[in-house]
DNA sequence: CAGAATTTAATGCGGATGCATCTCATGCGT
DNA sequence: ACGCATGAGATGCATCCGCATTAAATTCTG
């Protein structure tokens, strides 16, 4: 079986593919505006999904990250002042998170800086 | 421009598919041969780049793995008895790196699993 | 309705990573 | 030969993550 090793093959490139774009968002959205990828992703998700408020589930789904890591990036979040965080009144287990200004703030600069990098960094022949 | 939004597109379906990928390889390896992902794609280098040695550099440059984390990576795989770490004669600020029968086996063990996890999760159209 | 089971989010803990720094060893220029 | 810059790899530190557990609220069941 050959295949097998095309299966490496394009694992292998994946693999290099993401962590090159995903390394260089890290640093260039760390260095440009003290904030994570993660924590840009996050933002980019409540800015996406607009509809003021949104339960932490709804926002886990829509990207990948786990339910623990979502729960302390968005407390990170709540640290800088970019998002609040306030219960939900219909189910009181759940728990809203809602975007601030300083949040859209600093989501649409940063969105400069991700679009840059994806452009230079995305190969755009897989 | 809307190859803005193609090109964030893109992005998030190469992350989408390199974390499911990789969370789905993480797990496997570590329940059926206790190696974590970065000790098998270690290994695996050590296999391919056949031919004794290795510096640590080398073994660097052929996957997307830091200085940093590739030291404490080999220093567990020394632990676990995976490899040996030996001082480089000519040049005494090098270390080699060398597979040993029990990396070996572990390697050829946990290949499978890492071929089955990748067939059953590495989507093929991309 | 009381109690068990389930769901939601937070958290303690251990482990892996990146950055910066450190220690040696080598090489280069004078 | 001496001194300084450079290179290889290890390590302290802070951060982030995943797993397992916990706490609180809701839903299901008898």
């Amino acid at each position: 079986m050959e295949a097998e090793s095309a299966l490496v093959g394009r694992w292998r490139k994946l693999a290099s593919c993401y962590n090159t774009v995903a390394c260089a968002l890290e640093r260039a959205l760390q260095d440009a505006h003290g904030v994570s990828m993660s924590e840009y992703e996050t933002l980019d998700r409540l800015v996406d999904l607009d509809c003021e408020k949104h339960r932490m589930q709804e926002i886990a789904a829509a990207m990948y990250l786990s339910q623990s890591a979502l729960s302390r990036t968005v407390a990170r979040l709540e640290k800088h002042g970019y998002v609040q965080r306030g219960l939900c009144e219909a189910d009181r287990r759940g728990v809203f998170v809602k975007i601030t200004d300083a949040g859209r703030r600093c989501h649409s600069e940063a969105r400069e800086t991700h679009l840059k990098v994806l452009a230079e960094h995305l190969d755009s022949t897989p």
